[in-house]
RNA sequence: GGGCGAAUAGCUCAGCUGGUUCAGAGCGCCUGCCUUACACGCAGGAUGUCGGGGGUUCGAAUCCCUCUUCGCCCACCA
C-alpha cells in the first residue's frame, strides 16, 4: 500500500497556486510554430487595461478555458491569446478623475505629460486583471500576451489606417455627430446608448415677423432654439399652407428664420410645424443641407450656451450656462413672454456616452470616418458562404441586420490617450496625406507639416486584434501559423463594436474572416434579473469566490450553471447555494481519490491488458457506462455543450462511479483483482473530462494515479478515446436490475423505519432470472441483507415490492410489518400502473396510432405493455395474498 | 416603431431532431443514518393543469398561431 495522507477535505486554496505554477513551469500553455499539431486558437477579448476582474470576466474566461483545454487535451496546438486594450475614454477617464482630485485638468498638465501621466498608471496596474485570470486557472499563452499601444500593434493600427486611406475608404466628414461634452469627444453611433427617459415636449409659440400671427412647435430641447435656422412643415399639411415662406421670428433673440416646406416632417407628431437647429440634431442638419440653410453652433464644447461664433444667437443672459440650466431659464423666460404654450409629459430616447454616461450633445463638426459599405458586403457574403457561425444560432439574424444597414464609421476622437491619427497637413501648401512614418516635411512643397491632434477611437485598434497580435502586417510565422483562428467567446453587447468590425477587417486585409465560430455569452445577472455591475453594488468579485470556495467551484457554477448562449442568474446574497455545488463536488472527487488511493498497489496493469473474461457484471457495467460517458461529453463539448458535458461528467462519477460501482467493488478489491485496473481506468478517464472544467482539482488527483511519470500533467494529457468493446448492453440492462433491487429493499426499510444495522431476508422470484445471482453479494450488503434467497416468495409476513421486468422481491419483516400500510404501498403502486397501462392499452388498441406511427414505436410500446401487464399481475397477486385485494 | 429571447418543483435551471416509468437536476424542505473515501456525506421521500387560450398530429413541455408578463437589441417622430 502506498503512503496515504490526504487530508477528508479538499482545500482548494493551498493546492492551485502551486498546481498553476506547474503548469507554467511546463511551459504547456505556449503554443508551438514548429509543432506537427494542427492549431487551435482562441484570442481572447482583450479587457480594459484598467480592468478589474468581474464575474462577466469570470464567465467569459471559464469558457474559453475550457474550451481551449479540450482542444489542447485533444491534441491541438492550443493557443489562447491573452492582452489588454488600452481603453481610450474609459482610461482616459480614470486618471483625468485622479487629476481633478488634484485640483488640475490634462490642459494644466498639456498632452505630452498627460499621456505620461496615463502610462505611469498603466504601467503600474495595467496587469492586475491578467494577474487574476491566473487565479481562475486560465490557460493563456503568457508569452505572446498583447497591449493595443505595443509598438507593434500600433504599427499595425497606422498600417490599417495608411491602405484605408489610400483605398480612399477614411474622409472627412462634415456632419452632425455624438458629441460628448463630459468627455469632450466625439463618439461613434455605438458608442452613444440609447436610454429611455421620461422627459418633456414643450410646445412653443414663435411669432411671425409680419406680426401676422404666430406658428407653434414642439420640442424635447428648448434650448436648441437658439440655433434654429428653420421652421418646417410637411407640404402637405394643409396647417402648414398659410405659412410656409413667411418668416418667424425666434423667441428671446428675434432672430428672423423661414418657414419651409419638408418631406421628412411626421403630420402626427406635435404641432406638424419643427423647429430647426442644423448643428445640434443629425436630422436638422440633413434637412439643413437641403434647404442649404445656415447652421450656426450655439454650444461649447463642454456643453454650455454660447461659443465661438455664436455672436448675437445666445444673449449675455444665457451664455455659459449649460444646457440643462440654460432650459430651464429660456422655459421660464418663453412663459414670462407668453411664448410657451403647454409642457407635456413625453417618453423618449437620449443617447448617453457609454463610458461617463453623460448625455451626448449632438453637434455639427468635422471627424474621420471609415466607408463601411465596401467592408461590410464580403463580411455578409463569408457568412453566407459559411465561413462563419454563431452559436447560439439567433445572433445572425442581428449580426446580418446590422451589416446590412451599416452607416459610416466615426473613428476620431478628440482624446490624448490611444493612436494618434497619422494624417499630415503641409501648413504651406495644404496638401493632406496619410503616412507610415512622421514626415518632416511635405514630400511636395518641402514645407513644414502639423499632424492631426485627434487620435483614433480604441476600436480601430481592436477590431484589428486577431492579427495585430500575431505580427501583422509583418508575414510572421506566428500569423502563418495561428492565423485564422477558431473561436471567439464574448458577450453579445460588443457584437457591433468589435465582432462584426474584426470580420470586416480581417476579410479586407488578410482576405479570411479571423474565426469561424462566434460563441455569444449571455449576462451576468443577480436574482431580479438586474445585470451585475458594481454601480447596483449587486455584484459578487471572482476573487471572494475563489478564496471561499475555490477557483474549480467558481468555473463549475459558471459552466455547469448555465446553457449556452444565457444568462447566469447569481445570488450575491446566498454565495453558499450559488458556489457549494461546484465546491462539493471538488471534494467527492478528492474523496474517491483518497479511497481509491487507498487502495490501489504500487502497479495497477492497464484496462486493455484485462482479460474480459475476468470481470464481473459492475465491471462490465461501469466501463460501459464510462464509454458512454466520453462518447456523449465529447460530443456535447464539440457542440459547445460544455454545461451538458460538465453534466454528464458528474452523473458518470458521482452516481455511477461513487454511488455503485465504488461501493460494490470494496470487497473485491484484493490481490489480483481487476478491478483495480477498471476502478483505475474508470477514474483516470473522468479526471480527463472533467478538467477542461475543473481543472485544479483533476491535475492535482491525477497526478497520483499509479504509474505516472515525473512531470506529466493532466492539462497536456490526451483526450481519452472511447475502448474497444466496452459498449456493452447487457450489463446496462444487468446492472440496472440490481440497482432496481437494491432501490426497492432499501425503500423498503426506510418506510417501515428499520434501523440500518438490522440485518433482513429477502427473497426474489425473477421473472428474467440472471443478473440478481452474478451480484448477490452485491445487493446482499448494499441492502443490507442477512440472506437473499433466489426463488419462490417463502410463507410469512414481510414487505412486498414488484419491479419492472415482473420480478418479485419479498422481505421478511416478522412482528414489524403493518398489513394496512403494506396494502396501501401496494395498491398505490398498482392504481398508478394500471393508469398508466390503460393509457398504453388505449394507444395500442388505436388504430390509427398502429397504422401510422414508426413500426419501433409501435414494437416498443408492445414490449412495455407486456412488462406492465406482468408487473400488475405481480402486484395484484401480491395484494390478493395479503387478503387487501 | 422593428427584431430577438424567456416563461417547467419554493429558488436557479436542464429537457437536442415531437413517442407515458422524461415531467428531471442542483439548492432548499421532510425522515433516518457520523455504514472505517467523503456530514462539502449516505439512504429514502414530498413538491409541478411544463404562463393562458386555440391549432397541427395517432401522440405536444417539445411544432404553429394568439394573448399575458418579463428581459434584451436595433431605430432620425422633433
Amino acid at each position: 500500500m502506498p503512503e496515504f495522507s490526504l487530508p477528508p477535505q479538499y482545500d482548494a486554496g493551498s493546492v492551485e497556486g502551486p498546481l498553476y505554477q506547474q503548469w507554467l513551469d511546463a511551459g504547456i500553455f505556449t503554443a508551438r510554430v514548429d509543432s506537427p499539431r494542427q492549431p487551435y486558437v482562441i484570442v481572447m477579448p482583450p479587457p480594459n487595461v484598467t480592468a478589474v476582474l468581474h464575474m462577466g470576466h469570470g464567465l467569459n474566461n471559464t469558457l474559453q478555458d475550457a474550451i481551449i483545454r479540450f482542444e489542447r487535451m485533444r491534441g491541438r496546438e492550443a493557443l489562447w491569446l491573452p492582452g489588454t486594450d488600452h481603453a481610450g475614454i474609459a482610461t482616459q477617464n480614470v486618471v483625468e478623475t485622479q487629476l481633478a482630485r488634484e485640483g488640475k485638468t490634462r490642459f494644466d498638465l498639456g498632452r505630452e505629460a498627460f499621456v505620461q501621466r496615463i502610462w505611469t498608471f498603466v504601467n503600474a496596474t495595467g496587469s492586475t486583471i491578467l494577474e487574476q485570470l491566473k487565479t481562475i486557472g486560465s490557460s493563456c499563452d503568457w508569452t505572446r500576451t498583447r497591449f493595443t499601444l505595443d509598438p507593434a500593434l500600433s504599427r499595425a493600427v497606422r498600417e490599417a489606417f495608411v491602405r484605408l486611406w489610400e483605398e480612399k475608404l477614411i474622409y472627412r466628414g462634415h456632419r452632425v455627430i455624438h458629441w460628448c461634452p463630459q468627455s469632450l469627444t466625439a463618439l461613434s453611433d455605438e458608442e452613444a446608448e440609447f436610454h429611455e427617459i421620461n422627459g418633456h415636449l414643450y410646445y412653443i409659440h414663435y411669432p411671425l415677423a409680419d406680426g401676422s400671427g404666430q406658428v407653434t412647435v414642439a420640442t424635447t430641447r428648448p434650448e436648441t432654439l437658439l440655433g434654429d435656422t428653420a421652421i418646417v412643415v410637411h407640404p402637405k399639411d394643409p396647417r402648414g399652407a398659410p405659412y410656409i415662406g413667411k418668416m418667424a421670428k425666434l423667441p428671446i433673440t428675434g432672430i428672423e428664420i423661414p418657414i419651409l416646406a419638408d418631406e421628412s416632417v411626421d403630420k402626427e407628431f406635435g404641432t406638424g410645424f419643427v423647429k430647426v437647429t442644423p448643428a445640434h440634431d443629425a436630422n436638422d442638419f440633413e434637412v439643413g443641407l437641403r434647404h442649404h440653410l445656415a447652421m450656426p453652433l450655439v454650444m461649447t464644447e463642454d456643453g454650455k450656451m454660447g461659443g465661438a461664433g455664436s455672436g448675437e444667437r445666445v444673449p449675455p443672459t444665457l451664455a455659459g450656462l449649460d444646457r440643462f440650466e440654460a432650459r430651464k431659464k429660456i422655459v421660464k423666460m418663453l412663459e414670462a413672454q407668453g411664448l410657451l404654450a403647454k409642457v407635456e409629459s413625453h417618453q423618449h430616447a437620449v443617447r448617453r456616452c457609454y463610458r461617463c454616461d453623460s448625455i451626448v450633445e449632438p453637434r455639427l463638426s468635422d471627424q474621420w470616418f471609415v466607408k463601411m459599405k465596401p467592408l461590410a458586403e464580403p463580411a455578409l457574403e463569408a457568412f453566407r458562404r459559411g465561413e462563419l457561425k454563431f452559436v447560439p444560432e439567433r445572433w445572425e439574424t442581428t449580426y446580418t441586420l446590422w451589416l446590412e444597414g451599416i452607416r459610416d464609421w466615426n473613428i476620431s476622437r478628440q482624446l490624448w490617450w490611444g493612436h494618434r491619427i497619422p494624417v499630415f497637413t503641409c501648413t504651406k501648401c495644404k496638401h493632406q496625406w496619410a503616412d507610415r512614418v512622421d514626415p518632416a516635411a511635405c514630400p511636395q512643397c518641402g514645407g513644414p507639416v502639423t499632424q492631426d491632434p485627434d487620435v483614433l477611437d480604441t476600436w480601430f485598434s481592436s477590431w484589428l486584434w486577431p492579427f495585430s497580435t500575431l505580427g501583422w502586417p509583418d508575414a510572421t510565422p506566428d500569423l502563418a501559423r495561428f492565423y485564422p483562428g477558431h473561436t471567439l467567446v464574448t458577450a453579445p453587447e460588443i457584437l457591433f463594436f468589435w465582432v462584426a468590425r474584426m470580420v470586416m477587417s480581417g476579410i479586407h486585409f488578410l482576405k479570411r474572416p479571423p474565426f469561424s465560430t462566434v460563441y455569444l455569452t449571455g449576462t451576468v445577472r443577480d436574482t431580479k434579473h438586474r445585470k451585475m455591475s458594481k454601480s447596483l453594488g449587486n455584484g459578487i468579485d471572482p476573487l471572494d469566490v475563489v478564496r471561499l470556495y475555490g477557483a474549480d467551484a467558481l468555473r463549475w457554477t459558471a459552466i455547469a450553471g448555465v446553457s449556452i448562449g444565457s444568462d447566469l442568474i447569481l445570488d450575491p446574497d446566498d454565495l453558499e447555494a450559488t458556489f457549494a455545488p461546484g465546491r462539493n463536488f471538488a471534494n467527492k472527487l478528492w474523496n474517491i481519490g483518497r479511497f481509491i488511493l487507498s487502495q490501489l498497489p504500487e502497479r495497477v496493469p492497464a484496462i486493455d491488458a484485462i482479460d474480459r473474461k475476468m470481470l464481473t457484471l459492475a465491471d462490465r457495467w461501469i466501463l460501459s457506462r464510462c464509454r458512454a460517458t466520453i462518447e456523449t461529453a465529447t460530443r456535447a463539448n464539440e457542440q459547445f455543450r460544455l454545461d451538458e458535458a460538465a453534466k454528464l461528467c458528474y452523473e458518470f462519477v458521482w452516481g455511477d462511479l461513487a454511488d455503485w460501482y465504488v461501493e460494490a467493488v470494496k470487497p473485491r478489491l484484493g490481490p489480483g483483482s481487476p478491478a483495480y485496473a477498471v476502478l483505475t481506468y474508470c477514474f483516470d478517464t473522468a479526471l480527463r473530462l472533467l478538467h477542461p472544467v475543473v481543472p485544479f482539482i483533476t491535475e492535482a488527483l491525477w497526478q497520483k494515479l499509479p504509474g505516472r511519470k515525473p512531470g506529466e500533467l493532466l492539462a497536456a494529457a490526451p483526450w481519452p478515446a472511447p475502448i474497444a468493446g466496452a459498449a456493452d448492453a447487457q450489463a446496462d440492462a444487468g446492472f440496472g436490475r440490481v440497482q432496481e433491487l437494491i432501490t426497492a429493499i432499501r425503500g423498503i426499510r426506510a418506510e417501515y423505519r428499520i434501523s440500518p444495522k438490522t440485518r433482513l431476508t429477502a427473497a426474489l422470484t425473477s421473472r428474467t432470472a440472471q443478473a440478481y445471482d452474478a451480484e448477490s453479494e452485491t445487493v446482499t450488503r448494499l441492502a443490507g441483507l442477512e440472506t437473499l434467497t433466489l426463488g419462490p416468495v417463502p410463507k410469512g409476513v414481510g414487505a412486498h415490492a414488484v419491479l419492472k421486468d415482473g420480478s418479485d422481491v419479498f422481505v421478511a419483516l416478522d412482528g414489524s410489518i403493518d398489513v394496512t400500510q403494506e396494502c396501501k404501498r401496494l395498491s398505490l403502486d398498482r392504481d398508478r400502473l394500471d393508469k398508466q397501462l390503460a393509457g398504453l392499452s388505449a394507444k395500442l388498441s388505436n388504430e390509427s396510432f398502429v397504422s401510422r406511427a414508426p413500426a419501433e414505436v409501435v414494437a416498443k410500446e408492445r414490449d412495455k405493455e407486456q412488462a406492465w401487464r406482468s408487473q400488475l399481475g405481480a402486484l395484484n397477486d401480491k395484494l390478493k395474498a395479503l387478503g387487501c385485494a
